[in-house]
DNA sequence: CTGAAAGCGCTAACAT
DNA sequence: ATGTTAGCGCTTTCAG
């Protein structure tokens, strides 16, 4: 393959404006100290000439690379496109993480890495001594884990944490789970439901927490009993089932449920058809995650909303303000999360 | 923020393993001409030291970035995820080719352009400085989009075309299209029905014209008459919804029909049930897309399975390849798609 | 405010 | 089979 060079360089740029490199280099990088009126001179070279920096060339010797890693669940993500089930928070990531990083002149990278593996540290050491990024968005459950932290702060790279669970260093993002499952619990408990039921998602995503405590905290406000009303799943169907199987088990059963994601309430609805249960009528059901898929449902599921993309562009205006100049926000930033109301929820009878 | 240079470079590695860079650089690249003691000396220090190389750095003096780029549609994929719907299309490109791409130690960078715009050149030429990709793959409609190819070819870039509409330069992928719709139409004919509509595409993408040229020639093989069978839509719901109308009118109408698209299947779906059409009792359907949802309407679509991951994995294959070599397959590559029968079809009544 | 020189990490071309 | 030299395109010193 033939060598491929830079069309047009920094060089053309400089000879074509009747200036220095350095010259050009500042304009480029909006720096001070260039009087208007070559500003305009070299601007205008630009333009004319069409040139765009080699970012390889840009991190050879600056420090910027203009990229930014986002790093996400390789088991959990590979296994969703597998069974084309759709990956809409990966969509979703990129949706936002792209667009916002457009803006500012920066790509978006989309990475898997195994979270379980034992050799985490060497993949992302690899990742980033292969492309250098200027900052990296962690998901749950890397945001959490150790290892990646661990490197990103030795290395000192500007990283967001997407729903962490323990306090850290990184910029810490939230959605405000608690709030929205106590948000998704008022609303069945003013519909008039007391056996308001809870199916959780593992513990190892710090979300499951959150909003476990966000239905309890509802749940104990209003004084409602939440013995038999919860059940820990891990975000599978399978596990949805089992625990719709125990909540809607018995006399008591509850008369509403909220499952910690699509699956699980998906899973939900199948039991509930199966035992003879209408929904809305005997059974309401609120899904954790406004996927695609529950608007294909019968009859669509009242879900709340996770705003993920304007997490991921909140995540990369902060990266890049931090990589700047160095300014992380102390305290975590909020992007709180919605409830769409749809037809799988209604008063008990 | 802190310039942050290569925690180990290849010089590390040059000094611990006591030979020249050079060496080195030839043990990374897999050359010949390095006796395997050396090699083994050498890659022990890498090993050792954690080395990876700086993709900057190569790309700057060799003729290889590590980087190929894959370009979608901008309004239709954002469009996609904006309404949630999920953008399978994507999901299955990133799977195939990301993890394809990972195998040969490259990285694959989603690019989104807009093929309408009157500066398209500009963009690809601007991501191409940045990047210098060693490859792109372009799906439709880019792949017929002549001021891509144009940029492409002028800059010597290797690239696929994803289900191309004319001849042309670059690596040309399809997943024969025109037999998956002949084996759909065929699929059909075989439980019995003849009145077989087709909702097709929009000539934009060319896919939607092999389609159609699948389903004549079936029917035409068979003698079967299209009269008043043919609607042409443009993938989006609202038109299947009128091809829907258009086919199921009459007391000629449709017993089965093959949309070109998930979208349109679903409008056709929502047609038949206002009609009060039972599916598959009166009306057998074959979606041209086996996204996610075909799965969670009620009954599961019969759909062609187009095998997107595969043919992205191929297309990075052949990319590195033809970078590599400069050797790029002749004819076209055809990756086929499969039938995946569920329960919308079955024999009229 | 502008320019000249040095060097980032790596590989191609040319020695040896 | 191995080492040496000269850049790639850009930014960071450091001089004017």
């Amino acid at each position: 393959m033939a060598r491929r060079r830079q069309a047009v360089t920094i060089k053309h740029v400089a000879a074509d404006a009747g200036v220095s490199l350095q010259t050009v280099s500042r304009v480029i990088n909006k720096e001070p100290n260039v009087r208007p009126e070559m500003k305009a001179k070299v601007q205008a070279s630009i333009d004319k000439l069409g040139y765009v920096p080699s970012i390889a060339a840009q991190r050879m010797s600056g420090s910027r690379s203009y990229l930014i890693l986002a790093l996400n669940d390789r088991d959990r993500t590979i296994a969703d496109w597998k069974e084309r089930q759709g990956a809409d928070w990966v969509d979703q990531m990129l949706l936002g993480g792209m667009l916002k990083c457009a803006e500012h002149g920066y790509r978006l990278i989309f990475e898997l890495v195994d979270t379980h593996s034992d050799h985490i540290e060497r993949e992302l050491t690899a990742a980033i001594a292969a492309l250098q990024p200027d900052g990296v968005i962690l998901t749950p459950p890397h945001s959490d884990n150790p290892l990646i932290t661990g490197v990103l702060e030795k290395q000192d790279i500007p990283f967001a944490r997407i729903s962490p669970g323990v306090p850290g260093r990184g910029i810490a993002i939230t959605m405000n789970d608690d709030g929205a499952a106590e948000m998704a619990t008022d609303y069945l408990a003013d519909l008039g439901h007391s056996r308001i039921g809870f199916i959780a998602g593992p513990d190892e995503y710090s979300v499951s927490g959150w909003r476990t405590d966000g239905w309890e905290k509802a749940m104990a406000t209003r004084g409602l009993d939440t013995a038999g009303l919860f059940h820990k799943g891990d975000f599978s169907f399978e596990s949805g089932r089992e625990g719709a199987e125990a909540l809607l088990n018995g006399p008591n059963r509850a008369t509403a449920i909220i499952a910690s994601n699509d699956q699980m309430a998906l899973a939900t609805l199948e039991v509930a058809r199966e035992k003879g249960l209408a929904i809305p009528a005997d059974l309401s059901l609120i899904s954790f995650d406004n996927t695609p898929i529950v608007k294909f449902t019968h009859p669509q599921l009242t879900a709340v909303d996770q705003p993920i993309a304007q997490v991921a562009a909140k995540a990369v205006d902060l990266i890049i303000a931090a990589h700047r100049d160095g300014e992380v926000p102390d305290a975590p930033v909020v992007v709180p999360a919605d409830l769409v109301e749809r037809a799988s929820t209604a008063p008990p009878r």
